[in-house]
DNA sequence: ACATTTACCTGACTAAAGTCAGATAAATGA
DNA sequence: TCATTTATCTGACTTTAGTCAGGTAAATGT
């Protein structure tokens, strides 16, 4: 029964991708090339109107090094952008957009405009908004499903600016603020293993939220540093993060999972109980904590 | 208020265009071109298991009869497809897969499905099922979307087959069969400029509905031959194909518009209804008809 | 029967997109 | 201080994805 039902969701999602491949591919590349490469344009587009570095764009469109100097070469010689060494690491090169190169982005950026309106010329009203609303939907949830959660190194530049946003997180909703050096010494080391882990949670390469595992005690682990960046939430990532974290634990054969938390995390605490952590009394003694729990994995 | 909301759409379907190329470029790009050239793939995944003739293969992914010609010469030397003159005409060339070619099809599809199943893979049941009826929805919305209605020469491939399957439905419907001899006579004529015309529905080029107007007095019109396949209904095609007539009349100077039909085609009685036609006395000798309308343009 | 059209093929060419092996200079770690 | 790493650049290639101008043979219109 399950399979058939898998089988029938799989085909809808494979006639979703052609039907949107063909309508969009349509909008991308005979759109936006207009009378210039395609990758050109998508530079461009990238770089947009702060500027970038040219190593962000090397990573945010996987493209080799060589290809990527001459193709900011052709967009300097052309006068749409300029380069310079960065003011701190003078071996990276910053990118702005000249004048004419930000009138460009403009034109690229109408037209899109225009073509996402085209999507919707021909349906009346209701179809529209029936069409924007689903459109949203898929968009959410496939970013959901996009995020990937992987163990990483908590000294990393990811996890760190992740426990860094935590903390600043922290320092605004707790009613008298948050002071790091309160209660907590630096516990890096605790989030490696052998005796526990941090997960970074990614979307299209990009950190978006985090949760530790460390041991309190053999067979006890401690929840720590759960944090969802505030524009992935409502996507269940949370709970994800929880259950991941689980899986870690129960690879190390831990029997009991207890964890802390403010009264001013709302979600935070709505969430440990739907997952089936009970509240327990005070186990440890920082200062902020509000409420305690555990749970029996299995 | 009008073009506010209709900004916040666009923005919406620009959302949705990012997130879901990245996700899709991905599944299409890197899976699909499995050591082979994308279009090898892409023109070996539209040959499909029953064949195809060159000309339709041209004609479905718009390619240089030249180009495609030497990939079909590709796939033969690396025995993944033959061809031959097909038996009808010996001009076309009938294209098959090989055994092996077959086992190539089957592979990327098997990838396909793979790729359509990560993206359930970290949903939970209640995620996946939004995810699946929002992703039918939007197709079905962006297939609405894409449909583009053109006058074409009643006399073409496109129309002749649309007219074609509209007599088969009317013979397959109406309880005593349709006798195409009976009633009218060929009336090609009467939907050419200036008397009339002829409306083609496409979607991605394929013909897919059919609606015609022709002159019954000075001033007067009716439409004929409303006709949208079983495939592409719900889409509200029927009423965008009568408006757009209703469209035509206009130009012509016509102010009123006349039509018959029967009463097995109950979705067609209730769109003429509801597009603010009233039912009339009987207006011509056609012996299939049961209901006669009437509607003033203005 | 014969001009025209259609479907495909061939050769010659081009632009776009990328790969790879060094080279260079700045930053970093020991 | 010095070896290593990182970020970028350069030159020399390759592959992919075409385009275009003819040419041939079969089918079609008259």
């Amino acid at each position: 029964m399950k399979s058939t039902s898998a089988q029938h969701d799989v085909g809808r999602i494979r006639a979703f991708n052609r039907t949107v491949t063909r309508r969009l591919g349509v909008l991308n590349e005979k759109y936006l090339g207009r009378d210039r490469p395609y990758v050109e344009s998508r530079l461009l587009f990238e770089i947009g109107a702060h500027g970038a570095t040219a190593r962000e764009l090397r990573q945010r469109l996987g493209m080799d090094s060589g290809f990527l100097s001459r193709l900011l070469r052709a967009l300097e010689t052309r006068d749409l952008a300029t380069t310079q060494p960065s003011a701190e690491d003078a071996r990276v090169k910053a990118v702005r957009l000249t004048r004419s190169g930000l009138a460009e982005l403009r034109k690229i950026d109408a037209l899109s405009d225009k073509l996402a309106q085209s999507m919707l010329d021909s349906l009346d009203e209701t179809q529209t908004q029936r069409l924007v609303a689903a459109m949203s939907e898929v968009e959410r949830l496939l970013r959901a499903s996009s995020v990937e959660m992987t163990p990483d190194d908590p000294a990393g530049a990811d996890a760190r600016y992740c426990l860094e946003r935590y903390f600043a997180e922290l320092d605004a909703r707790f009613p008298g603020g948050f002071d790091r050096s309160r209660g907590h010494s630096s516990d890096l080391p605790d989030y490696t293993a052998p005796r526990g882990c941090l997960l970074v949670a990614r979307l299209f390469g990009e950190p978006i939220g985090c949760g530790a595992l460390r041991t309190l005690a053999p067979g006890v682990g401690e929840i720590k540093r759960m944090w969802v960046s505030p524009d992935a939430r409502g996507l269940g990532l949370g709970r994800r993060l929880l259950s991941e974290l689980e899986q870690a634990a129960r690879k190390r054969r831990m029997h009991t999972l207890r964890l802390d938390s403010n009264g001013s995390l709302a979600e935070a605490l709505q969430l440990y109980r739907s997952a089936g952590y009970r509240e327990i009394e005070r186990f440890n003694d920082n200062p902020y904590a509000q409420h305690w729990f555990e749970k029996a994995l299995r």
